[in-house]
DNA sequence: GTTCATGTATACGATGCCGTATAAAAGCAG
DNA sequence: CTGCTTTTATACGGCATCGTATACATGAAC
């Protein structure tokens, strides 16, 4: 009935880590042809051009990134710090969605259709930070701040080349999740008394 | 002597502006001839090849943002967080400067060179913050992690495309830098009593 | 105004890419 | 095995781009 030998799965697969390896640039039909070691007669049966396997990606992206991770946030349980702690790392611990979501955050940037997806999916993460956040912090305009914060370290991060002397990355990274997520959020700082 | 009618500086700049709207890929020879308003024709008498454009553009993106930066924030004195923000406005409200900024960061995950360009900047950056957030925080880590939020939000920020109900991303960041800048850190929250 | 250097236009070959057309090949049904 | 369907290889036209070559134009020096 239907062969199928390289599927549409295959060519939105390689789609994506080439995305992920050089912006949507890099998605080049015959590129990806070569690496799944298939000339590029077979993709326009699989989708009618290009445009097509871009949409298909960010369909592909979406689902996995939004329903998969919140699916599996839920069905595992847990109280609701052990959930959003899942939720990161289920997707920006992950060799292969993270890359992709910069990517994709890049091209958001220049594309307005990218940027509407996006927004679906950030807003789905912002609301699993408040749920998070508004556990221990009651002012709603600091559990928003916070919340914030929480989302733009996750993703700036891995933006920012800066060292940290002595500390790693890694460390720094819990101290800023500490003051974030911890509910008492004392400071070590400015003794009114001296 | 040296007629220069359309100079280095110009392609420079076109290349800088190319790079903003489009990533490295979008600096085309032939199209930043265009938008000149001239042929590729002078392009290979004032750069050997494209590549040659590109790393005179990093050049000259790491001068602006790093040394002329600097030295204004220097110049115009102050006591730091006036020192910080300054600098905060410099480089980041800037319409021409953040979006080649943005783009750099994107760039730099995928080519070293870049990366290292811009872990000369970012070291310089957060020197600053780190001198700032030290003026009311006296625990070394603290200081670290929350120069590193700073940091991230600065440039996350506009990698996220979240909403935020009622209020604005604006008002959001304000709360969000009262939180990392202002010295107690009072949190409205988790009242220990009850 | 003549001369010279330098920037500019135009034309060229080479490459890489998209999307189409057509023929070969490989799986499935009977 | 035969015939049908689906996937694949190959070849093509068209376009954009790079980098080179070469002739033209323009400003500066004299």
């Amino acid at each position: 009935m239907n062969a199928t030998r390289t599927p549409r799965d295959k060519w939105i697969e390689q789609g994506l880590q080439a995305l992920a390896a050089g912006g949507p640039d890099a998605v080049r039909v015959e590129a990806l042809a070569k690496r799944l070691r298939v000339t590029k007669g077979g993709f326009y049966g699989a989708f009618p051009d290009r445009d097509a396997l871009l949409e298909a990606m960010l369909d592909a992206w979406e689902r996995e990134s939004t329903d998969e991770v919140m699916d599996r946030v839920e069905r595992e349980g847990g109280d609701p710090r052990t959930k959003i702690q899942r939720a990161g790392v289920l997707t920006f611990s992950s060799d292969r969605l993270l890359p992709i979501d910069l990517a994709i955050r890049d091209w958001a940037r220049r594309d307005a259709a990218v940027a509407e997806r996006l927004r679906r999916v950030d807003n789905r993460r912002m609301a699993l930070l408040r749920e998070m956040i508004g556990t221990f912090c009651f002012d709603a305009d600091e559990v928003e701040a916070r919340s914030l914060l929480a989302f733009c370290v996750a993703i700036g991060e891995h933006f920012l080349v800066a060292d940290h002397g002595d500390r790693t990355r890694a460390q720094v990274l819990v101290r800023a999740a500490d003051l974030l997520l911890n509910r008492p959020l004392k400071t070590t700082a400015t003794d009114p008394a001296r």
